[in-house]
This record gives C-alpha cells, structure tokens and sequence, in this order.
DNA sequence: GTTCTAGAAC
DNA sequence: GTTCTAGAAC
C-alpha cells in the first residue's frame, strides 16, 4: 500500500485551526497496530498519514529514518500520523516523540497492551503479513521483543497515554480517535489505568516502603471500578519510582523470581500458583528481613492474577511478597525496584541462550554469568537451585544491583521437551515445589550471609568482651556443650576450654573428657573385640572393623584403631601416621570390596572433627546417604562439611604440620542443609533426603580432586578399578 | 551416638 | 492436626 494513499484528504476551512496528532502506537506484533490504524483512518475525519515501517520501503524493509522523514513531511502539511511500528522502547520512541518541537505537534501514545499469547497467535496465524512476521518465527520474536518492552511515560515527552489491555479498551480507543475531527482535541494524562483497590495499593507501597507517598492519579477520565490486577499497581508504583528518582529497596535483600515451569515447560498455572503461594507463605517467614517479588513481563498474566489472589487469600505479608509486571532484568532502572537477587527459570545444562527468562537474564548480565556459573555448576536437576555470585564488572551488577542469580530447574511438562513428565502431575507438584523450596532456601542463605556480615562486629563481641560479659560466656558454652562438654561452671569459651583440656592430659585430652558410658561402646569393642565378634567384621593387630550400627549411607564401616589413648582426631601427632595410613589403607580394602558388588556406589573416608564415640575411628561411608538412620541436621552436617576431614587430608597434614585441622566450629554442623553433589540447598531434612535420592549431578570438584572420593573409574578394558 | 518429647513451625 | 527441630537424658 502507498502511504499517500491512506491520506484523508481534510476540508480546506479546517486547514488552519488544526494542530497535528502524532500517535504513536506502542504493541508487539500482532497487537492490532495496523488494523487500529485503518479503523481509524476509516471513520476519521481528521487528515491522517500512517506511518508504517513495514509497508515504508515498498516491499523491502523499511527504516526509520524513512519514517521520520514521512512523518516530517506530514507534520509540515498539518497532517496527523499514526506510527504505525512497534515502538516498545524509550529509545525507539524517543525521535518521533521529538517531532513535536519542530511542527508544535502533540504527542500521544496509544499502548496495545494485550496478552502476549494473543498476540503470538494472531502472529503465527496470519499470512501475508506486511512486515513477513508470521508463522513459527513469530512467536519467538514476540516473546523477544516483549521482553525488552518498556512501557511509555509521561515525563518521555507525550502529552497522552491511552492503556489497552483488551479488545474493548482497543475499541474505545480506535473511537476516541477515530471520532477527532481536525480541530478537536484530546485531555491530556494517562488513561485506561483503572483505579486500584486501596488495600492493595496500599500492600505495594507498604512494600516499597512508601507508605507517605500519595498515588497520583493522572487521569482526569471516569475511572471504571476498582481492578485486582496487579499491573495497574505497578504502573503507578513504577511512575511513582521514576519522579522520585530513588530506590526503595536498595539495601533490603530481595529476590525477583519468574514463574518456574509455566512458560516453555507448559506446567498447569492452576496447580503452580497454588505451589507458588504455599511455598511462599512457608519462607516469608525464614528469610528475615528479605523480601520475594514474583515477576512476569506480561501485562494480564494469569500466572500473576492467579497468585495474587491466592495470597491474599492466605493473607499472606504485603511487606514480604508482592507480585510485578515488569522486566527482571530492568527491575531497577525500569520499575524502580532494586532486587539484588534475581531467579533465573535456567536449563537443565546451565547455559545461555534458548529464549525466555534465561536468554534475558544471560543477555543482560554478560558473560560473565555464564563464566560464573560453569565455575560452580555444570549442569541442574528438576527441582534445584543454585546460587551464583554475579561479578562486578557485570551489567547487571552495575546497572541494576544484583550481585546474585539463583538458578533455578522445574519439572518439564512439555512433551516437545526432553525428559518430559507427561502429564504426571503427583511428580510435576511435588519438584516444582521442590525447585521453589531449593530457590528460596538459596536465597534464605544469601540473607543470612549478609545478616552475619553486617553483624560481624557484633557476633566477635566475645572475643574482646567475653570476660566481662557473662550472659555471652555462658551462652556459648551452652551451645557448644554437646561438642566439648564444658562444664557450665567453666567461664573460659569453648575454644579455650578445649585447649585446656588437650593440653592438661599426660598421654593426650581425651583423659581429661568424661566420656559417657554410651559413648564407650566402641572403645569397648577395639579394646577387646573377641568379646564382641557379632559387631565386628574384621580384627586386625592394629585396627578392628565394624560395621555402624545407625548406618546413614547403604554401606557405613567404621575403622577403629586400638591403640590406648587415641580417642579422637584431636589426640593425633605425628607417631599415629603409621597407624592412620593402616587405617586408611583397610578402609580402602573394604571400599573396593563394596564396589565389587555394587559399581553404583561411591566411598568416601574421613574422619569428624569432633566425634561423639570415643576411640579414634574412620567413617568409610557410601555418599548415597540412602537411610532411615539419617535423621537430623547433625547427621547430615558431620558428613557433608568441613567438620568431615577427609582420611588423605588429614595424613598429609599431619605429615606436612604434624599435627590435623579440625573444623570444630559450631557453624559446621549448623550450616544450610546442602545437596553433597550439586550443592542445592534444602529446608529441612525430609526434602534433603527427597531431593538427594534423585539428584544424579556431578560431584564438586574439591572431592573429585586429590582421591578424596572413590569411585567406579573405568580402565581400558571398561571394568572398575 | 540414640531416644524421647516439648514446642515451634507448618 | 501434623511435621520437624532441638535439648535433655541415657
């Protein structure tokens, strides 16, 4: 079509009272630009020029300097313009908007807002599109450019902005216009925003702390009946945030997640939202002052409307959670909200691109995120997160504050996808909460981390003040009683009383500790284990071996040594090397044994800092930690920390110092619960033990290194060696 | 180390 | 009401 001919040629007596309209329109493709603008043009008696990119080059793609130059010619004839091209930026807005200097033009924007699924159908359906977008691509360049799409602004320059989120705000429009005569003129502000419901409103602002600051209203319009949509909040929030010019949220951990699994991964939003909302309600309450913001790009996103009223249903902490229409990679510069912690809905191989929220985030963060991520991870199992420090020097960091990306995988519902669950709902339910749970508890261990870091003063306040603070005093050695049984009446710290106690005995601490009669079962057992040949599998000059009676993995050998006085790793000098080199070299015996058996299996051999039996004795343990004995924290901790010392570890500290570290710390055994092989956290130990038993990623590389693990290793003939 | 159990958390 | 944790007793 020739632009010169959607000109409406107007009455030469109207000719000078008319001040030209520059309309430009704001949609993604398949919004329903062009066919407003032949609506209008149909039923208008103004003159008007559609400006199309798509139709400008006469059947090549056109640009946009062809566009402001019709534009300019047009504005010179007094003409009006319709802008008929996406526009879904400040930046691509920002020339046409400046027209109004040069012609004393207004400027006016008109947002076909509609649903990006509607629109993604109407792209791939249509044939003989102007602009050759149609078909399978069409979605995806849709989606691609809903995500960059910044919604337009009074202060950009326009003197009215018309909101359409459906059919009929699109048809009052295309009448508000389409009945312009050419002296008319339009009020000024922003219309087709509906009036919030208070309470919410007042939840949001209570959420961005602005709780003072009134919502403007621009429009001057008959406002229709109050909304829960969330996106009508936003918007003011969002406007309100760009006047003011700061951030609320700065300083207050936050994290922005997407909906996981609902977009590609096609999971039932019903069932999601209710997932979402249950596992939010669980975790306001864990993550201190830290604040969650669910976040989708799409205005009218059922995922957002269906989780919202369910929260509210819930009542669920306006201050902790709200949700939010906006980009999650422009959360600070685009809406005002700082998120320092954003949720990426990652791939199963952690890596970029693939479209959606993964190729955004990518995108916006650099490479960076991707050489971040492989340092830490190689690959995600459905229900997992993982957390990722975002470096400095990347964008996303700078330009928007977020010094963490929690990597997160649902389950698949998506049959074109691989591994899909097919339909399996009691599955798909159970890892989507579980890939929430892991994602939150991630970001939980953020704020604690930054909690204790901006406490750190405050928590070493012992060191300097603990002899003259007894309530201090006394509440460590309560709490580290179980480790080193302290007497309360002692008013040294743990770590003092510890020193004293190994360094009082004659032939090592372990004289000085009361071991408890329940704690002596092993020393009995090395000391004379004919006495106990049930519990024993083997009996050696030097070493006994038994198997655990609670074992917390399929195969858990204790390694005993017999000799008198070697209670604990914290008795060991150099003269034990031999003996520890025994022990080690039987453990080992016993561990290849068992991968005889079962190749599945992988061992390691260690010993815990602090151990609660007496005698000194080397846990080769399977790290399937597949057992009904594995009840607790502790439990978990003692093998999956730094409290564990790995047998090859401490033989060459003793050999290289003399003498073994021991992580004693109380922190070890109290730290977040961690998977031993992607390192995912989890809530609690029921969700641990879910989570492990299915969890089939690489172990991480400070156990994979220095024989720390033992394992199936394939010679050249294929058989384990 | 475990078991028991109160009470916190859900 | 049920699940989970953590402290005391052994």
């Amino acid at each position: 079509m020739d632009v010169d001919d959607e000109i409406i040629k107007p009455k030469a007596d109207e000719e000078k009272d008319r001040k030209p309209i520059v309309v430009i329109l704001v949609g993604a493709p398949g919004s329903g630009k062009s066919t407003f603008c032949d609506q209008v043009m149909r039923v208008s008696t103004r003159p008007w020029v559609r400006v199309c990119q798509d139709t400008i080059g006469n059947g090549k793609a056109g640009t946009k300097a062809q566009c402001l130059a019709i534009s300019s010619a047009s504005l010179k004839d007094k003409k009006s313009i319709l802008i008929d091209r996406c526009n879904l930026d400040k930046e691509q807005r920002a020339d046409f908007i400046k027209l109004k200097d040069s012609y004393l033009a207004d400027v006016h924007a008109v947002v076909l807002d509609l649903p990006a699924k509607l629109c993604i159908s109407r792209s791939v359906k249509r044939t003989g599109h102007e602009g050759n977008l149609q078909g399978g691509k069409a979605a995806a360049v849709v989606n691609r450019m809903l995500q960059k799409k910044e919604l337009p602004k009074l202060n950009e320059g326009f003197t009215r902005i018309t909101f359409c989120q459906n059919e009929k705000d699109v048809q009052e429009a295309i009448n508000a216009y389409g009945a312009l005569s050419s002296s008319d003129v339009l009020p000024s502000g922003i219309f087709g925003e509906k009036k919030t419901d208070t309470k919410v409103q007042l939840g949001i602002m209570k959420f961005l702390k602005r709780v003072d600051a009134p919502i403007k209203v621009t429009s001057d319009e008959k406002i229709p009946e109050p909304s829960n949509e969330t996106i009508k909040d936003n918007r003011h929030v969002n406007e309100g945030q760009e006047q003011s010019g700061n951030h609320p949220l700065d300083g207050v951990p936050t994290l922005a997640f997407p909906s996981i699994s609902t977009a590609d991964f096609q999971f039932n939003i019903e069932k999601a939202s209710e997932i979402i909302v249950e596992t939010v309600e669980e975790f306001v309450k864990k993550i201190g002052n830290g604040r969650l913001v669910l976040v989708d790009i799409s205005h009218g996103s059922k995922i957002l409307s269906l989780v919202k009223s369910k929260a509210a249903i819930k009542k669920i902490d306006s201050t902790k959670f709200i949700t939010f229409v906006g980009d999650i990679t422009k959360l600070r510069s685009g809406g005002g909200l700082h998120c320092n912690v954003i949720a990426n809905a990652a791939n199963w191989r952690l890596k970029p691109g693939g479209g959606g929220v993964n190729a955004a985030i990518y995108d916006a963060a650099g490479p960076d995120l991707d050489i971040a991520t492989k340092k830490k991870a190689g690959s995600l199992v459905p229900g997992n997160a993982i957390t990722v420090s975002l470096p400095s020097t990347s964008p996303l960091y700078s330009k928007q504050g977020v010094t963490h990306i929690i990597h997160v995988l649902g389950p698949n519902m998506n049959p074109k996808r691989p591994n899909c669950l097919k339909d399996d709902y009691n599955i798909g339910c159970k890892v989507l909460r579980e890939a929430y749970s892991s994602l939150f508890e991630n970001f939980a261990s953020i704020v604690r981390t930054q909690e204790k870091s901006s406490d750190h003063e405050f928590s070493n306040c012992d060191k300097k003040a603990r002899k003259e603070d007894g309530a201090c005093v006394n509440e460590k050695n309560k709490k580290l009683k179980g480790f080193t049984d302290v007497p309360e009446s002692n008013n040294l710290c743990s770590v003092d009383a510890k020193q004293n106690a190994a360094s009082s005995g004659k032939t090592g601490g372990s004289l000085n500790k009361d071991w408890g009669s329940w704690a002596q079962a092993i020393y009995r057992i090395a000391m004379n284990p004919d006495k106990h040949r049930n519990d024993v599998v083997e009996i050696l000059d030097d070493v006994v071996v038994l198997n655990d009676i609670y074992p917390k993995a399929q195969k858990h050998l204790l390694v005993v040594a017999r000799a008198e006085g070697l209670d604990r790793l914290a008795d060991v000098t150099q003269e034990h090397l031999p003996i520890l080199r025994t022990m080690h070299d039987v453990g080992m015996k016993w561990a290849h044994s068992f991968l005889q058996e079962n190749q599945s299996l992988v061992f390691r051999l260690g010993y815990h800092s602090v151990p609660s039996m007496r005698q000194l004795h080397l846990h080769v343990i399977s790290q399937d930690f597949n057992s009904k004995h594995l009840k607790n924290k502790k439990h978990w901790n003692s093998f999956n920390s730094p409290f564990f010392r790995d047998s090859v570890d401490v033989i060459q500290e003793i050999t290289e110092e003399g003498k073994p570290t021991l992580n004693d710390d109380e922190k070890f055994i109290s730290m977040e619960l961690r998977c031993n092989r992607c390192r995912s956290a989890h809530p609690n130990i029921p969700r641990l033990k879910s989570h492990i038993t299915i969890c089939k990623s690489p172990f991480p590389a400070n156990l994979l290194q220095n024989n720390r693990l033992l394992q199936k290793t394939p010679d050249k003939d294929g058989n384990a060696c």
